[in-house]
DNA sequence: TTGTAAGCGTTATCAA
DNA sequence: TTGATAACGCTTACAA
């Protein structure tokens, strides 16, 4: 039958009365009367009636979406982010659109243009590795959209944004790499142009002067988190003398390929070497040799939290939003009984 | 500053012609002068001009979005599913909204109804565990909004599917089990209703009546997917006399729980006993101890697939789609060196 | 080749 | 308490 849906003026039209008449009946607007409220709602009920929305974002100039992007759908970090994130926009009647920069500086370009023309009314983003310039952003800022940022942000850049307190993570790893006996602590981190990298560093390098153990460059990579980056700065720290005996890890999925890499071709050395990373995934339960640890983030929080950050910029455009630096503590997660 | 963006009126002011010219040149309407059509282009971009597609949205009565309703984005057969769909989608100018039912069947109407409200031009579903009834489904094939499923179906309904060919799959699977000197295959399949359930049962019935081997029906468990009752199947299937030696699973999240069980409840019986499941995730290539094989499908080619039908049934509703039953062959993918 | 004007569904202002 | 009407930005049939 593929019937049009039904619009206020066939309401109107039903009933006899003014279109103007059946909108504020169904907003329960203050003057309109009871018994006229009952028939406008009882036809429309009877019409299937559905507010066309399209009309609505068009008339009200605002679309109540949101949009979030992160690099890809497959880390679960994100995803989980993504999860907290829509629980407060659903909260709020906000939709969310997601889009996956996928790591290219292009493609999250192009994201964000699509998100404009479709007149999102906030973003949140995890920019891509490659995101070195800040102007598509800019722009939408320019332009009255907020944009949040979360778990990455390039230092000096000032935007809010969201992430886990990583600085004080990584001293506790050090920490309890140093209570076990490991003197030889490597650290491999991402990209170094992200405060997330660099508060990592910092808390790894506080921490490591905590115990006055001196800082060693050899010890210290930095990888572009692809699987063959990070397999070469793993041959490259067991190839120093003495090798590390302990390593702290960007993040899990880091970890992943560092395991393979040192089962594969390490395998003499590997029983003997610790590991923390950050993220905690919940697959390393499934592991039979788990790491000994990793930095439990909150990405459902950290998702929610943003998203209340950038709906209150929504909310109360008037107010000066200065920019905020909310970080999120991490748990140290033991995988093995110690 | 917050200008608010530049619209075709401005263009036509700007150039004192009219906003259909300017809507005409626009668009390279075939009768509207070349120079006309230069000026026309030249103002918008120095107006910074982008349409406004609430507008064209509300005008013409389509919104070139469509949805996609998976159980949850942290199974990466959907996220992978997600991705082949946006590409169809994007390459045909369409955007992609994005919603998880969470395996419940409220959240799964509340979406659709959302969705509907928002003027999707089709969706692709994978239906949640609960959804025993598809009401909120024929109402928008009623509104005139195509509907594809994929992965999932109820037995005995008739909306086109795009899916797995399980069936060959798991009499493969059956093959290199005897191959192997089974005899005692078990099968944890997962909710009966579905056709996809159905067709793992046939392959693996006809499978083993290929070699001769009778069905046992205590061989043959059925799970909610969820941990606890993975684990429950497998003990009661563990507490046979004998035991089966192999385990054909529903999909690799539920080998996650089967090793898993094993490996805490069973040690002893452990190494003995060989897994296939469905799905051949990336992750056992980071198990030291990966279950035997995997029957790989093609998550990207079904979203691709899907999008491509759906796509097709919005592009020309001219046509009777009668509904299809697409399925992409698997294969079978060995974990460890045979 | 260009312009005029109607109309999409809704809300809001003002008048009755 | 209710109604008439303009407006949002765009497309399009038709007129000039």
């Amino acid at each position: 039958m593929t019937n049009k849906p039904a619009t206020i003026k066939d309401i109107a039209k039903a009933l006899n009365i003014s279109v103007s008449t059946v909108s504020k009946a169904l907003h329960d607007h203050p003057n309109i009367g009871a018994i006229t409220k009952e028939r406008v709602k009882a036809v429309a009920e009877k019409l299937n009636y559905s507010p066309n929305i399209t009309a609505i974002q068009f008339k009200q100039q605002k679309t109540f979406t949101l949009g979030i992007i992160i690099p890809t759908l497959l880390d679960h970090f994100y995803t989980i982010a993504v999860n907290g994130f829509e629980k407060v926009a659903t909260a709020a009647k906000y939709n969310v659109l997601i889009g996956q920069n996928q790591e290219s500086l292009q493609r999250e370009k192009e994201l964000v243009s699509i998100m404009q023309s479709n007149r999102i009314d906030g973003l949140l983003i995890a920019i891509s590795k490659e995101t070195n310039n800040m102007e598509h952003l800019r722009k939408l800022e320019m332009a009255g959209i907020p944009v949040v940022f979360f778990a990455r942000k390039p230092i000096n850049e000032t935007f809010s944004c969201v992430s886990s307190d990583v600085y004080h993570a990584a001293a506790n790893a050090v920490d309890l790499f140093v209570s076990r006996g490991h003197k030889k602590i490597a650290f491999i981190n991402g990209p170094s142009h992200w405060a997330t990298s660099r508060d990592r560093f910092l808390g790894y390098r506080d921490g490591l002067l905590k115990h006055n153990i001196a800082l060693d460059k050899q010890l210290i990579e930095e990888s572009d988190l692809d699987t063959s980056s990070n397999y070469q700065v793993v041959r490259r720290l067991m190839h120093l003398s003495p090798a590390p005996t302990a390593m702290l890890l960007f993040k899990d999925y880091l970890m992943l390929d560092v395991m393979s890499c040192l089962r594969k071709e390490f395998p003499t050395e590997y029983p003997a070497i610790e590991l923390i990373g950050y993220g905690a995934l919940p697959l390393f339960s499934h592991f039979e040799r788990p790491p000994l640890a990793s930095l439990k983030e909150q990405p459902y929080e950290i998702g929610e939290q943003a998203g209340t950050l950038l709906l209150n910029m929504i909310q109360h455009p008037e107010r000066d939003h200065k920019p905020q630096l909310i970080s999120l503590p991490c748990t140290l997660h033991y995988f093995k009984e110690l």
